[in-house]
RNA sequence: GGCGCAGUAGCCAAGUGGUAAGGCAUGGGUCUGCAACACCCUGAUUCACCGGUUCAAAUCCGGUCUGCGCCUCCA
């Protein structure tokens, strides 16, 4: 398995610290508000990830934050007359809830920033006695940049011109040793959320939460660290020097970083009008087809998003969909127990499509590439099945599509129960049209269009599915 | 200014040296009471442009144009 390491920026062989185990940590939301179209696709792309590691058999520990404690979040509170921790919390259930509908599983550890003061208090104390911080007048403890010698060798940055940069739009920190130094614990202010710590009552910047908990869960070393690409400076590259000066181990071994997600080829903002929650999206789709659309792309590629290419997702998804359901369908009405010969070199011809499949996920997480092997895998189930397949070849064809679907989390629908209701009414239909009644079998099928079922007419019989 | 990404059919998108996957949409057909599903056919002599390397380039090198991102605690 290969994967893009932002590191070297090159396609490196995935080999983890431990055999068998992957230690991973994603760079969660900052929960001030639902979470945005563009924080979902690290979420989906990153626990497609996890999913092709558990589907190879490695035992992943997958660790994700919450930011719940930062400027945003307190300006909501106090808009709101609200504490701070009704705000993130609030939200934190709103964002669980966006992830279970997009089938994002949850992490092994979800940490909260603010229940890992201590941890955070630790590190920069320990980050002081090594002479990689220091306080200053009112409080403030800053990391010592230039102290750390590979300070940029993530984001390929030279510090003298970030420096240079620095000094063109300088506007506060003026009591730093250097403006390339960042914060590491900044004093409250009147009626903000703080705690105690030796230098001031105050709280953390946003960089050591994550080397914390990353600490903390995953332990100096991890194998993956992942999130959006905006965040490898300074966020990550930061993490780095803390992690590191603090550790004196290499903090991760692969950086993986997802693309953006624009939307009419423009940064996704709330001032340019073209921002979407998710909460949003899933009152017009189902957030599966969401899904679907962003691993139709690399997920380093920028992606655009617009109701076109979305209806299009829609589309594609809908073909899998029926692709499954005829095969349920088939299973339940066949005679057929076990599968002839014919049927076993059905079978094993099928074979190709995981290989293809599992290549392209081995190439980076290629999920384009893996869902064209799904469609492929779909065409050939709905050109060699009939109603005399047996059950056999149907349920291992289907289990296959299921297996291959999980991994990129689309959930072929389950069966569901008929009510007696719909039973009656496709029943009475299926008399009408023998009777050639077909204004009254319309009839019945409009009503039950309306409860939401649709039904085809197939060779196999009717079939129906809710919409 | 520094660093980086991208440009493949109407749209989306794989492919990174061996002669252009897949999906959506379109049009035609089979099936069908109709519809839907499914299946068959329909598509790039060509991969932004110009040079170069090579037996061979969408793929490598140089240049040009265009779009975009980061360098601001924005995923």
């Amino acid at each position: 398995m290969k994967v893009y390491n932002t590191l070297s920026r090159k396609k490196e062989e995935f080999v983890p610290l431990n055999e068998g185990k992957v230690k991973m940590y994603v760079c969660g939301p900052t929960v001030y508000n639902f979470i945005h179209i563009g924080n979902a696709r690290p979420m989906i792309v990153f626990d497609t990830v996890r999913r092709y590691m558990e589907y190879k058999g490695y035992e992943v520990n997958f660790v994700s934050n919450f930011t719940d404690v930062d400027d945003k979040i307190i300006k909501k509170a106090v808009e709101e007359g609200v504490s701070a921790q009704e705000i993130s919390q609030r939200y934190i259930n709103e964002c669980k809830k966006d992830m279970s509908d997009m089938n994002v599983k949850p992490a092994t550890t979800h940490p909260l920033a603010t229940q890992e003061i201590d941890g955070m208090l630790k590190m920069i104390g320990s980050l002081m006695e090594k002479g990689f911080a220091y306080a200053v007048e009112d409080g403030t403890v800053y990391f010592r940049t230039r102290k750390f010698e590979e300070y940029g060798k993530l984001s390929h940055k030279n510090l003298d011109d970030l420096q240079a940069g620095h000094r063109s739009i300088k506007v506060t920190g003026e009591d730093k040793e250097d403006s390339l130094d960042f914060v590491l614990w900044k004093p409250k202010k009147e009626g903000e959320p703080y705690w105690e710590s030796p230098w001031c009552k105050g709280r953390p910047g946003w960089h050591i939460e994550c080397s914390v908990m990353a600490k903390k869960y995953l332990g100096d070393e991890i194998d993956i660290h992942a999130g959006g690409e905006d965040l490898i400076f300074p966020h990550h590259e930061n993490e780095i020097a803390q992690s590191e000066a603090c550790n004196g181990k290499i903090f991760a071994k692969y950086w993986l970083h997802n693309g953006f997600l624009n939307i009419d080829n423009k940064k996704m903002s709330k001032s340019e009008g073209n921002f979407f929650t998710v909460r949003e999206i899933g009152e017009k789709y189902d957030l599966q087809v969401l899904r679907f659309f962003m691993l139709s792309a690399h997920y380093r590629s920028p992606l655009n998003f617009s109701a076109e290419l979305m209806d299009a997702a829609s589309s594609g998804l809908e073909r899998i969909h029926n692709a499954a359901e005829n095969l349920r369908h088939l299973s339940k009405n066949t005679d057929l127990q076990s599968m002839a010969d014919e049927e076993r070199e059905l079978w094993k011809g099928s074979d190709v499509f995981v290989e293809k499949f599992e290549k392209a996920m081995d190439d980076d997480f290629n999920t384009a590439d893996a869902i064209s092997a799904i469609f492929e895998y779909v065409k050939y189930c709905n050109t060699n099945v009939k109603q005399e397949s047996s059950q056999e070849l149907l349920d291992s064809l289907y289990q296959r599509m299921e297996q291959l679907c999980d991994v990129l989390g689309i959930i072929l629908a389950k069966e569901e129960v008929l009510d007696e209701e719909i039973e009656r009414l496709i029943a009475e239909r299926q008399a009408a049209r023998k009777e050639k009644n077909f204004a009254r079998a319309d009839e019945i099928r409009a009503i039950l269009s309306d409860k939401g079922i649709v039904l085809e007419d197939t060779r196999e019989g009717v079939k129906w599915k809710r919409v």
